[in-house]
DNA sequence: GAAGCCTTGTGACATTTATCACCAAGTTTC
DNA sequence: GAAACTTGGTGATAAATGTCACAAGGCTTC
């Protein structure tokens, strides 16, 4: 993809207004991250406001013994609520960001954050809006993993991995199993019974979604 | 407590203006809630932005089953972020809320929103500081959740009931247990253990709280 | 195409947590 | 102060999940 004008932004950001989208453009720089680049780990300071413009990236937290832990996917159109969150506050970043497809980023310089604070109504509302849904996100992630057990958690994951990524999902029962914090064992197991089930279907490094929705 | 005036306001909440307290006061209701009594539960639709005062109330998500899972406590100089983002999105509320004192809460109705985003900078800096304060206790939520096995989990929950309430927790093992969604005979077995390693001594009914910190 | 690596399947077993059953002691009610 | 209720303690057992060991087949490399 070419670089953003302004209109091209308003169009993947809806909430933006042109006034707004000019200055993010004249004042931001625009990258393009290959797939598997990691674009966040923990006890990096940000020093940018991070918006997507194409791709995805997958945002994970990190344990004290380097455990994984899946949280969401940024899209197109998102920005990454945490990106602002280290930023506003000079703090590391506890959480790991990686692209899962080659991503074409804008990155706002965190000293243009008061003007755009100040200036542009339509950024205030971008950023609160920001903050609710991923907010919105986590309390879904949290019933998950405070009241489900292991075969709704995986099943709710395939879900969201379907929704992201297509009926056709190129991952090995491990990265799962890293994905939702258990063990690979454990996921071929529960993964063996969906496909008993007629839920999914799988092949070396794919299951495929069956089921409706 | 008596009703707050505008440099009251100012005091408790520190990133309000002295106009922005002016138009809070002028357009709010003040309300008296007993302890235990219910301010927000699922399926309730809220229209109103609620900010603490004084006191303490209790955030809690509840499951399908009506387990409960304590997320935070809001305490004086809290906004709930949650009753925002329901009232936003005229959703119907998926968290409950309880006071666990008698608590003074001011009541912003649904429709002073816009005019509070569109005239006070403040109110937009102090929704994003509300948000932003949540966001990051919730993701220590879900460190715990998905990381740490009871025992860490329990400790972590003393700790935060510490911090709120001060070394003496008046809470039921049974209590606990629903807030970590965890059983009455696991809390209690646990507790014995940190009883036994010093870290707390225990009374019917309540917890007293000796490791250092 | 042989060697080696990666992915998946599976049994056996360990650990963690939940559940059941029941008791004892404290507290409240009448 | 006896009965009923609440709270906490504890053993036995069940269920869920994690770990270990090892096998089989696919894929890659040389």
């Amino acid at each position: 993809m070419t670089e953003m004008d302004a209109k091209e932004l308003v169009r993947i950001f809806p909430l933006f207004d042109l006034p707004l989208a000019e200055y993010i453009h004249q004042n931001s720089e625009q990258r393009t991250v290959e797939s598997g680049e990691v674009l966040m780990k923990p006890g990096q300071y940000f020093k940018y406001a991070m918006l997507i413009v194409n791709g995805k990236v997958k945002l994970y937290r990190e344990g004290e013994e380097g455990e994984e832990f899946f949280m969401y996917f940024l899209e197109t159109g998102n920005a990454c609520a945490l990106s602002m969150l280290c930023m506003a506050r000079s703090q590391a970043s506890t959480v790991s960001a990686v692209a899962t497809e080659d991503t074409e980023v804008i990155m706002i310089p965190i000293h243009h954050m008061d003007v755009l604070m100040s200036k542009f109504t339509s950024w205030y509302h971008f950023v609160i809006e920001t903050y609710r849904n991923r907010f919105e996100e986590l309390l879904l992630v949290i019933d998950q993993i405070a009241f489900k057990n292991m075969d709704e958690r995986l099943e709710w994951y395939l879900k969201r991995q379907v929704k992201a990524m297509g009926k056709t999902i190129t991952l090995t029962h491990q990265q799962i199993a890293n994905d939702i914090n258990s063990s690979r064992e454990v996921v071929s197991r529960l993964l063996k019974k969906m496909e008993k089930n007629g839920t999914i279907s799988m092949e070396r490094n794919t299951i495929t979604w069956l089921a409706a929705e």
